[in-house]
DNA sequence: AATTGTTATGAAATCGATTGCAATATGTTC
DNA sequence: GAACATATTGCAATCGATTTCATAACAATT
């Protein structure tokens, strides 16, 4: 072992100076200055060496090397943002970073962004106006490159002003959603038409009373609830019925949960349920279970999300795959080309999937 | 309705001197000396009101908030962060940020710094030592004015190592768990003794032979499982026993089912199960389930976080409830005292409450 | 009217990194 | 050895905001 490890130069010069001009305030955090001075060259230098720029001797760009990595130099980015016009980072905004499903995509954008250079910050926006102006206006402040909006919730009138308010010109990806505002691109997935197959895939298991338990009305809601409706008119030749029940309360588990209650109370014959969310439908498997209907003998249910709520019940649950992971990703890249300059699709369509479990 | 509303006047500015000195630059993100331009007066005054600082005459100060507004400016975070040699940023990390349970103590965190002033940047900083490295170099990067460690996976000499060499003297705040290094505060939640009262209800229910389900090794789950061991001790007088099962893979939920399995082949006679987390639970669960095992009347089960996992389940699951919520509150105002100057508490130990559902 | 005190205002330096341009040093060619 | 080309290097301006200090303007006091 080496007795008297040579200590870090720029650290101890530091230490030495330490109210110099150009850096040399407090803490022992390094600036390209310091390194100068450690390496006996300007600043320049060790600012192209780190950028890993030509111009600079090879001998030379190794003495700085070594100094950098020696006193484990990190440039400051806010200088680096304020010099480049360029932060590199991008916001994903998220209604509520509590929403499993939501963070989910939130990854996906995350790594998918970081793999080339980009910093995804998540935010969490809130559902109302004001928190989501709150949340554009901090975006705005560190002068993000682009937005993601997770979710059909921040498919409206607020969020449109917000953009043009606080970010005109940036980028807008918007997942499951559109907006109408230049640079906005997005990714939707086809859930009414994944409803609509569900309510075929269940009359054609002999499926003739179907309810449809839905919660708060967004964009998305909606559009799977006129998939059920569509669905239902388009089988009601083969003398299926359907009735849709809404719970819009913060709790979905609950609100699945009696709204079964309901549904089978008004129509003890109903023989299917399809819920707008997993949540919903494990609430409304809960329901079902309670009353020792057989599940899915007499009552079949489907949810939507194909999220780990669903394996978690028993029976584990049906449940249409809107693919979170193939619309984030197609969503950065949207998102990637932009930046670099290209034209991105304005709108990609993702089709759902149905994943039968043992609830169907 | 207004025929010809005012433009705004730094707008105009803008786009008529578009390459002067001073940020006229691309964009329309304007500078303070295009309001100063506006306003007729120099940025010193404009920076003086944005701050709301004293010495500006009042109707100088009404005109130039007014300008402000009608151009909806907002200031450059980069520049902010440069000059005032504070970020007002705090870094959150999180080594999978899919986890719920985290994912709630982030927002629980976030929340309580965003009221005061602080900004909380959630960072996926992966299992092992090279991403964790790398999220703590860019947290640097940003000057971060603190670290939110969440979970007990971060305690290890690794994190330890990356501390001291990207963000020495800058607090970490470890919710569940301790790092050997200077300005490290934690909050502790008493799962061991939480455990070992688990055994103790189980014991006082009549129950005597005790399943433990665990998976990865985390100092949390190390803790807990030591709290089963010394559970079962203190109960064999009487007539208790205990077995411990492990399953170390990412998917937990299959984990807690196949280890059920497992359990019921080498012990039929079993009649109580503590699972680490919610999630082993309910895969456990489902294995008593499949094979007609009546719960709780023939076995109980426990899990551990009190999730909304746990919620899903039927019949519900009992949980223990390691107080996220309070402990993140605490971390977060930890925190915040060490920063306003002030000398928090080294380490906060959190009681467990074992909420008790239909699985006991 | 002269002096002092107070308020309002702007010029200039600063934070840390990047980069165009000028200056210097080195190498090449005839 | 002179003229020119090329490779290194550093100075200084720049990004956008904050703040100190000097000055200007004005009111109050004797």
């Amino acid at each position: 072992m080496q007795r008297n490890p040579k200590k870090p130069i720029a650290y101890i010069i530091k230490l030495l100076y330490n109210n110099q001009k150009h850096g040399f305030g407090g803490g022992i955090l390094l600036t390209i200055y310091d390194i100068a001075k450690a390496a006996n060259v300007s600043a320049s230098s060790v600012s192209r060496v780190i950028n890993g720029k030509s111009g600079v001797n090879n001998a030379t760009r190794q003495k700085i090397l070594q100094i950098l990595k020696e006193n484990n130099y990190v440039p400051n980015e806010a200088a680096r943002i304020l010099v480049n016009q360029s932060s590199r980072l991008i916001g994903i905004l998220i209604a509520d970073i509590r929403n499993l499903h939501h963070m989910e995509g939130a990854y996906y954008i995350q790594s998918e962004m970081d793999k080339n250079g980009y910093n995804g910050m998540i935010i969490n926006a809130g559902y109302d106006a004001k928190g989501l102006a709150h949340a554009m206006e901090n975006l705005n402040q560190r002068r993000v490159e682009g937005v993601v909006l997770m979710g059909s919730v921040f498919q409206n009138r607020d969020t449109e002003k917000a953009v043009r308010q606080y970010l005109p010109e940036i980028p807008i990806i918007m997942i499951n959603g559109q907006l109408d505002i230049p640079n906005c691109y997005s990714v939707l997935s086809q859930e009414k038409e994944g409803i609509f197959t569900c309510v075929e895939f269940l009359a054609n298991h002999g499926r003739k009373q179907i309810a449809y338990i839905t919660n708060a009305p967004t964009p998305s809601n909606l559009l799977k609830q006129n998939g059920f409706s569509e669905g239902i008119a388009a089988q009601r030749k083969n003398g299926v019925r359907g009735w849709i029940y809404k719970d819009d309360r913060d709790d979905s588990l609950k609100g699945g949960y009696e709204a079964m209650q309901r549904a089978l109370l008004e129509h003890p014959d109903v023989d299917a349920v399809i819920c707008a969310v997993d949540l919903l439908a494990a609430g409304a498997l809960q329901a079902l279970l309670e009353k020792d209907v057989d599940v899915p003998r007499k009552v079949a249910i489907i949810g939507v999300d194909n999220s780990i709520y669903g394996q978690i019940c028993y029976p584990r649950l049906t449940s249409l795959d809107n693919q979170i992971f193939s619309s984030c990703v197609i969503g950065a890249h949207q998102l990637l080309e932009f930046l670099q300059g290209g034209h991105p699709a304005r709108c990609v369509s993702m089709q759902t999937v149905l994943v039968e479990r043992e609830t169907t």
